[in-house]
DNA sequence: ACAAAAGTGTTACTTTTACACCCATGA
DNA sequence: TCATGGGTGTAAAAGTAACACTTTTGT
């Protein structure tokens, strides 16, 4: 037999007080995207019990709004707490979706086993929130349930937990579809960046290469850009100029929607 | 004091086995959508007892699929089984949303007060859903909660129930941003419709005066209609040709989205 | 015969696409 | 000095917008 540790106390609390505290047999998860070294990539748990990577989720407190919860979830995890963009985008709700069983193995790692009438035991609806992050901002944090916090390649997933997968692919259709009224480039982006860092986000996403010239052009024609006198430097070639996204205008554009064909 | 009928078996049933049958604290609620005399018209119900309006609503069960209980209230509202067009568009989970009251106000009617540990007296969260219905073939139902079931004029809607209101803005606001995807025509129109009545859908979908002369062309262009030998008699005027949809073309054309502007 | 709605084509304008050369920087 | 990526403009093509007259039908 394994040696057993204690049950942390907010393992224990969740089992005996979750009930009390949070919405019965539902949750947020969050597919948490950041753009770093020119690729998508999304904050992930290990979940050492089941081998597998999992979304950061949690539960609804009864009397807390549901963007709330996914809030805390994402500042738990991320400790970002600035130019956060944060969206509900679907709700899962298979009736077989949940999978006790990784309840009962993370507890039995501590010796415990969840009575069948516990809370954590039932069907649980999930309803899925994607954030747009500034990778540099993020500190990943651990949570009592993993044992490691990681940004994925989104092109490198590996198996993850229950459905989680499709969270992820549902997630990544929505942001494709809603492009024209998501501010990807302020959330994604640190506050300065320069156009190629810009036009690498927007094929990233698209997944296709687009033309500089004409990206250039229609980016500027939306008039949500200033140009600043900086360059990048550092590059290795000749140094871009640094831009960063004009606020007021931005936003009323993305009412409306930044149109045209990509 | 006024006289009170037994209360019916399926409220008693909805009290007292309410929780074993259903997911506790969230429930469904589905903005039906028709079109009928160039309006587009949603389905509600008549609550008698607060005397407002409301989406016709209801709970998932135990073992049920989400979509599944959203069709479910669609059919017993509708009795509409084909043709079909339903998606969750939203969740709304303001802690303070639901109102036990209007529950406390339909059971005092029948001189029952429910106990504030029953399940029905909680926060809900709802998902929504809407659908997208051929006006003609509906048939309205009457649940055991409301005393009116009608199509009421979108422009016209008058005081909603809780946070009702909000549920219908935020389909339309989905719908309109989404149109490009949407099957509406073959959705909300009969199968077989002329090109004055499709322009007129969208039309007062997107509230704006289209040309009839560009729509047409735009229209055709996407190859998705066939237009039949038959025409429209009984107009007061020259009949129109009538059109059906070419399925296979549709669908496929919607998932690239019926580009273009309006 | 007339009023009302339906059918149809062309032109100007705007947007999108395609494409090539020079410039700055670090190695 | 050279390799690499960044900056810039123009012309052809496609798509969109604007617009008027003729036809059909019922009254």
């Amino acid at each position: 037999m394994s040696i057993k540790n204690a049950l942390p106390p907010s393992l224990k609390l969740l089992l005996e007080k979750g009930a009390a505290q949070y919405q019965s047999g539902i949750s947020v998860d969050c597919v948490i995207l950041g753009f770093h070294e020119q690729q998508l990539k999304i904050l992930l748990l290990k979940i050492d019990t089941v081998n597998k990577w999992a979304l950061p989720g949690g539960f609804i407190k009864k009397t807390e709004p549901i963007e709330a919860a996914a809030y805390r979830v994402l500042q738990e995890r991320t400790g970002v707490v600035k130019d956060i963009f944060l969206q509900q985008f679907h709700v899962f709700g298979a009736p077989d979706r949940a999978d006790a069983s990784i309840h009962q193995k993370r507890y039995q790692s501590f010796g415990v086993k969840i009575p069948k009438d516990n809370w954590l035991i039932q069907r649980f609806i999930t309803i899925g929130f994607y954030a747009l992050v500034d990778f540099d901002k993020v500190k990943a944090q651990l949570s009592t349930t993993a044992t490691d916090c990681e940004w994925v390649n989104i092109e490198q997933l590996e198996a993850l937990m229950m459905d989680h997968e499709n969270i992820v692919h549902k997630a990544l259709e929505t942001l494709r579809t809603q492009l024209a009224y998501l501010p990807i480039g302020k959330n994604l982006l640190p506050k300065k960046f320069t156009m190629p860092e810009l036009q690498k986000l927007y094929e990233t996403i698209l997944n296709q290469k687009l033309d500089r010239r004409n990206f250039q052009r229609k980016l500027l024609s939306f008039g949500i850009l200033n140009r600043l006198t900086e360059t990048k430097k550092g590059g290795a070639h000749k140094a871009a100029y640094l831009y960063t996204f004009n606020e007021k205008r931005y936003q009323k554009a993305l009412k409306e929607g930044l149109y045209g064909s990509w």
